[in-house]
DNA sequence: TATTTCACG
DNA sequence: ACGTACGTGAAATAT
């Protein structure tokens, strides 16, 4: 038997993969699911056949236009969707870093190029497989020629296989008759018309009988039934055009050297950085591990002793940049607690050619190098870290400029990502590859290099887009003072909490027995699907069908079935209490320190918009807005001799869009009157200040958060409780009502469209891959996304500042008070007795200063002697 | 690991 | 016709 050649219809495939599997995107934005399906179909094949070759064929245009005679007759198509279309490159790309041989050629369609190479190894005495999800290429099957077409079947991808005599068993005719059968049924995925009114059936029946249709129109008269016989004779151009599209070309004149197509090592250094990139972690593990060194590894070194540690880091002192790491010894610790454990050394880099570790033991304590460390970071010009904050808990250093966070800086280039890790940013900025397994302490240098050798390049993209004042002057800044505040944490009573927390346990136990009673019967009520269940098949309340699970039993539906049936609103309530003792009451009695302080981390990677995050526990999403709820901020005190103090924006979001738009009506209402919300419903409903209604005023309200979530009619009657007609007429009248916020609405998302991003009033951006999307859906999120992010994020960098300010002035005048939350738009300070007045001027004065809008910043201020009281 | 729900701004 | 408000994180259940 001959050598075995894979040839595969690249579009077909791409296209197959596109809509057989979920919208995958990578951190980038990218999707991903039509080259994920690709590569998938492409390594099960390869497996099961092991070839020697392996070609892919793709059109030159997109495989819609692959009838251009048809596409004329038939008039334009609808173009391929941007999320396949940008996967098309990239394919070739990664099949190239593969060392996959590909095939095009202007002039000629892939099945062209497929069903000649088809012949041309045919006759060499090759096996050929081709695969393709297109039975247009039955045609082409012989005894040695094979068409696979793969389906997706419940996740998994069968593959049926079609020989010549496979093509005769399954459609009755040969591979070159199928051609003709095509010419008389047609197909519409693939823009053949065929005959009218001559189907499978029909055509299958004419073909067996006359073998073409050349031979069929021949006995025209003869052709039964007569339907079939009249329609042939009425439409035997439209059948010979049909013909002439379904033929493939199987003598196309093009270029091929078959050595070319030699399948090599498809695990390519080259081909893992794409992988990487695309996120495909289950085929990263196809990989080998033996990749060649980087260059960069030649350099690397593990110091030894004291006496040449001392000597590296004296000479690291006073170096242009520095690149840093520090590891611990995790080895034989729970994961859980990995940030306690030991330090087992660090990484160093101070130029290209000197990257070392340096271990602690053998003479070096831990102590002693982090404070050698300390020497140089203080003395480098730039020195660099990855996550810096986590590393103040080690070195003992203050804010100064010259400190460089590689990971704020690679978030603030692409805030969507997920992780910022120095292999990403390794690979995207330097595009060096880091082993997973390579030796511990490679991957130490590796991490000070990468923060070394990155840095300067985060730098100069950070400046050519504009954010090198926004790193500088505020995300720098705050790393050191988000590291004040976590270290500071917030006291909490741990036995009112218990208490509260035994409290509701008391109700929980009530309200379950008496749901379980009206409901006849025991069930899980925080599984919504067992709850549903109940609900709406065995009690057979009304209320459909929801989500993709089954029913929908989220507050709002509740909501709607409460009044009339009693049960429902004790689920409600139960749902309420529980969730208040799992996640606040119980949840955060798991974090209260042995000082009876909470150290929640404050995430300032995490958002798309430039808010920051807090987890670990999440302290920005303590209830408040129901009263028993809002109970918990009841034991979160201040220490003895303290006093809380809460700060809180008015409606900054507003005021951030009244002074952005420039709107004129916006501004000067800001400018006169305390209520925005009554003042909006007096100008928008044409009525009198002292008689707008509450409902006018609720009214106004939601439009006010509308606009600034990004306004569609369709969710502001929902909020409302009104039909859609009603919420446009609202929108509408507030536009008439600001024409300014408009103009700037609209403008921003002309600019987003343009541009790819939005822009903060300090210059943070926001990509906004979505406006590109050929799902409207996903292109009207992108809108509102366009719309809402230079608000949210304007306000974020506001309230950054505020932080940055009010943290300085404490630590300046040497006060004892310290900054211990913030919510978004609120601040929240344990104030020194003494120094109460000053620091409530001290946060005033910073909020309000923070930044110079046309609207003033009003900031509300309460003291208590817990965060209930202050609020 | 994904889904649903719900707490906050 | 499509089916949504923007931004988060935690807990519980289901898979």
């Amino acid at each position: 038997m001959g050598s075995k050649i894979v040839l595969i219809d690249g579009h077909s495939i791409l296209n197959r993969a596109f809509f057989g599997l979920p919208d995958l995107t990578n951190s980038e934005g990218l999707h991903t699911n039509a080259i994920y399906g690709f590569l998938t179909i492409m390594m099960k094949i390869l497996e099961e056949e092991k070839p020697e070759y392996l070609t892919v064929a793709f059109d030159v245009h997109a495989p819609t236009f692959r009838h251009k005679m048809y596409a004329e007759y038939k008039g334009t198509r609808k173009p391929m969707a941007e999320e396949l279309r940008q996967q098309v490159p990239v394919i070739k790309e990664v099949l190239g870093a593969m060392g996959v041989k590909t095939i095009e050629q202007a002039g000629l369609e892939a099945d062209d190029l497929l069903g000649t190479l088809a012949g041309r190894c045919e006759a060499q005495g090759m096996e050929v497989s081709i695969i393709s999800g297109d039975r247009d290429l039955l045609q082409l099957a012989t005894e040695h020629v094979k068409i696979r077409i793969p389906k997706t079947k419940q996740g998994k991808t069968e593959v049926e296989d079609y020989y010549a005599k496979d093509v005769k068993e399954r459609y009755q005719v040969t591979p070159e008759e199928f051609i003709d059968l095509k010419a008389l049924m047609g197909d519409s995925s693939d823009n053949i018309p065929g005959v009218p009114s001559i189907g499978e059936k029909t055509a299958t029946k004419i073909i067996t009988e006359y073998h073409s249709i050349e031979e069929a129109y021949a006995h025209v008269d003869e052709v039964k039934p007569p339907r079939a016989s009249k329609a042939l004779k009425e439409h035997w151009d439209l059948a010979v055009m049909s013909k002439e599209l379904a033929t493939i070309n199987v003598t196309a004149d093009f270029p091929y050297a078959l050595e070319e197509a030699r399948l090599g090592n498809l695990y390519t250094e080259e081909a893992y950085a794409y992988f990487q990139r695309l996120q495909f972690k289950n085929l990263l593990s196809r990989f080998q591990v033996t990749a060649p060194a980087n260059q960069a590894e030649t350099s690397f070194r593990e110091v030894r002793g004291k006496e040449e540690a001392e000597k590296v880091l004296e000479a690291a002192v006073g170096a242009e940049c520095v690149g840093a790491c520090i590891f611990r010894n995790t080895d034989e610790i729970l994961p859980l607690f990995a940030d306690q454990a030991e330090i087992g050394g660090i990484g160093l880099c101070c130029s290209e050619k000197d990257v070392c570790c340096i271990r602690t033991g053998d003479g070096i304590t831990a102590r002693w190098l982090l404070s050698k460390l300390e020497e140089v970071a203080k003395a480098a010009g730039r020195f660099v870290m990855f996550d810096l904050k986590q590393a103040l808990g080690d070195l003992r250093l203050t804010f100064a400029e010259n400190y460089f966070d590689a990971t704020v800086a690679a978030y603030l280039l692409n805030p969507l990502k997920n992780n910022y890790s120095y292999e990403d940013v390794a690979r995207e900025q330097l595009d060096i590859i880091i082993e997973e397994k390579a030796e511990p302490y490679i991957r130490v240098c590796y991490e000070a290099y990468t923060a070394y050798a990155a840095s300067g390049i985060l730098w100069k993209k950070l400046k050519g887009c504009g954010m090198d004042g926004l790193f500088t002057r505020i995300e720098m800044p705050l790393v050191f003072t988000l590291y004040d505040m976590e270290q500071h944490g917030v006291k909490v009573e741990a036995e009112a909490l218990k208490y509260y927390g035994d409290q509701l346990g008391t109700k929980i136990v009530e309200l379950e027995k008496e749901i379980y009673e009206e409901a006849g019967e025991t069930f899980n009520i925080n599984s919504p699907k067992q709850l549903g269940v109940v609900l709406f098949e065995n009690m057979k309340l009304p209320g459909g069908k929801k989500t993709k699970t089954g029913y929908s039993t989220a507050a709002d539906v509740l909501e709607k079935l409460a009044p009339d049936y009693p049960v429902v609103s004790k689920v409600l309530e139960y749902r309420q209490y529980s969730k208040l003792k799992s996640t606040y009451a119980d949840g955060l009695a798991n974090y209260i320190c042995e000082d009876g302080r909470i150290r929640s981390k404050f995430n300032q990677t995490i958002t798309a918009t430039g808010r920051l995050s807090s987890t670990e526990p999440n302290l920005q999403n303590i209830p408040v807005r129901m009263e028993l709820g809002k109970l918990i901020r009841k034991v979160f005190i201040p220490e003895d001799g303290y006093v809380f103090v809460d700060a809180d924006y008015s409606q900054i979001e507003l005021r951030v869009l009244a002074h952005c738009s420039g709107d004129r009506h916006l501004i000067d209402a800001y400018k006169e009157e305390e209520d925005i919300h009554r003042i909006t419903a007096s100008q928008v409903f044409h009525v009198p200040f002292e008689e707008v209604t509450d409902q006018q005023r609720r009214n106004a309200k939601a439009v006010n958060f509308g606009i600034v979530y990004g306004i569609s009619s369709f969710g502001l009657s929902q909020d409302l409780s009104i039909t859609k007609k009603e919420a446009a007429q609202y929108i509408d009248d507030y536009f008439k009502t600001y024409p300014g916020i408009k103009v700037f609405l609209d403008d921003t998302v002309k600019h987003a469209k343009k541009m790819g991003y939005v822009v903060t009033l300090f210059g943070r951006r926001r990509p906004v891959p979505e406006l590109k999307s050929s799902n409207f859906m996903q292109r009207s999120f992108g809108e509102r996304v366009a719309m809402n992010a230079p608000i949210q994020g304007t306000a974020a960098d506001i309230i950054k500042i505020a932080m940055i300010g009010v943290n300085r002035k404490l630590k300046e005048k040497q006060m004892k008070s310290r900054l211990v939350l913030q919510v978004h738009d609120e601040l929240l300070i344990e104030a020194y007795g003494p120094e109460l007045e000053e620091v409530r001027a001290i946060l005033k004065e910073e909020m309000e200063q923070a930044a110079a809008l046309d609207v003033p910043l009003e900031v509300d201020m309460h003291t208590g002697e817990n965060w209930y009281e202050a609020k």
